[in-house]
DNA sequence: TCTGGGGTCCTAGGACCC
DNA sequence: TCTGGGGTCCTAGGACCC
């Protein structure tokens, strides 16, 4: 029997190692893969990493950073295909399977023990069918719990295993800086920073009420266990990192900042098209719609909007999202980035439409159903939004 | 030369209702 | 004649994760 049943599988520099793995001519040179000029980096291969170059580093900042860095645009597609070749690995493991993102997942490998051996044997044997089928590598963090398995496969990187038996927990977690505990990001890591909590063991010996005062009730419980590795979360199977969402949105960065509202307009027509569509696809429909405006300066606002009733229509999304935009009464502002986003989704079956008299709003579902047959058959190209503006 | 795009969850105040 | 209390919805912002 063993106390260490879960497993936290992490690809390592996945999309980098993917974009490269049939480039031998690649294998040593520094390489991103990352977007375009305004973009950030997604992932580099650790040669760039000796050159400073990390996950969401301002791709401007990484190509100076690493003048001779190879950068490849991101190919999702083939990431996606890969990541479900590796998920297929893990199902012949275990059913328990909770998939974090493309590249991460965590296994429970309680009920796997008798048929495949102890979890580091199954770790070791995960890795090398990966290796072998995939031509990347990955690392494995073993321990009795979710948190503490993350935390390790982080320590067994890259191409490593880390085994934390439950004896050592305390003595593993405590010498780490706050920063590494899931939840605390840059912001709160200041601020515990700033009140002397430097590692893990100073909050494990805070008091609880004094951690709630500083950073909020909940994170401040939720600190409070992940810091004694006590957190008894069971790892719950999920399809994948796409299953039953609370919302869809989408949101464009501006190849130049703008002020120009005949852009900002058919942006907002093109992202609520684009919602739509996937929340078409998904069978759901939503009330609730928020747009989100970035500034030149980086300040971000949102502004949203609960509509009578949920729905999946272009243009039911769209007016909202315009109604919200000429509320702000923007004049001069400068625009770096709109998006729009849909909550409160619900399956599509369960909305029942109040037909108002004299509005033919079914003729625009209808509408967007055909548009939505077009686009399968012939492409987005096929069908422009911008088709919707003269007609509305 | 800055800082993507897809999400989730929490907090907090006010409205509204019982 | 003070000023209740709690639950839920809506809105805005913020932090975080990958």
């Amino acid at each position: 029997m063993t106390s260490t049943p879960i497993l936290h599988v992490d690809m390592d520099a996945f999309y980098a190692s993917v974009a490269t793995r049939d480039r031998p001519d690649l294998a040593e040179v520094p390489v991103i893969v990352g977007g375009g000029s305004r973009g950030v980096v997604l992932s580099a291969n650790y040669l760039a990493r000796q050159y400073g170059v990390h996950s969401a580093m301002p791709m401007t900042r990484a190509r100076r950073a690493c003048p001779t860095a190879v950068v490849i645009p991101p190919d999702f597609d083939t990431f996606a295909r890969v990541s479900s070749s590796v998920l297929e690995n893990f199902r012949r493991v275990t059913p328990l399977v909770e998939v974090v993102s493309l590249d991460e997942a965590f296994l429970d490998v309680r009920g796997s023990i008798r048929r495949l051996g102890a979890p580091t044997t199954i770790a070791e044997g995960l890795r090398s069918v990966i290796h072998d089928e995939q031509g990347i590598t990955c690392s494995v963090g073993v321990a009795a719990s979710v948190s503490v398995a993350k935390l390790a496969s982080r320590r067994a990187k890259p191409d490593g295993v880390v085994v934390v038996p439950p004896e050592r927990v305390t003595a593993f977690l405590h010498p780490l800086d706050v920063g590494e505990l899931w939840g605390v990001g840059e912001k709160t890591q200041a601020m515990l920073h700033r009140l002397g909590l430097i590692t893990v063991g100073d909050v494990a010996h805070t008091p609880l009420r004094t951690l709630q005062r500083a950073v909020g009730h909940h994170l401040g419980a939720q600190l409070h266990e992940l810091a004694w590795g006590t957190d008894r979360r069971a790892i719950t199977p999920k399809a994948g990192p796409l299953e039953p969402e609370r919302s869809m949105g989408a949101d464009e960065t501006f190849a130049k900042d703008t002020d120009d509202r005949e852009v900002v307009v058919r942006e907002l027509l093109r992202l609520s098209h684009r919602v739509t569509g996937r929340m078409r696809t998904a069978g759901v429909a939503g009330r609730t719609v928020t747009i989100r405006i970035r500034f030149a300066d980086f300040t971000t606002i949102t502004r949203s909007r609960t509509l009578p009733e949920a729905t999946d229509v272009t243009v039911e999304i769209y007016r909202a999202a315009i109604r919200l935009y000429d509320a702000l009464g923007l004049q001069r502002a400068r625009l770096r980035l709109v998006g729009v986003r849909v909550e409160g989704l619900v399956p599509r079956a369960s909305v029942h439409r109040q037909l108002v008299l004299g509005e033919p709003e079914h003729g625009w579902a209808d509408a967007d159903r055909a548009v939505d047959r077009a686009t399968r058959r012939f492409g987005t190209a096929a069908v422009r939004p911008a088709s919707l503006l003269r007609t509305y």
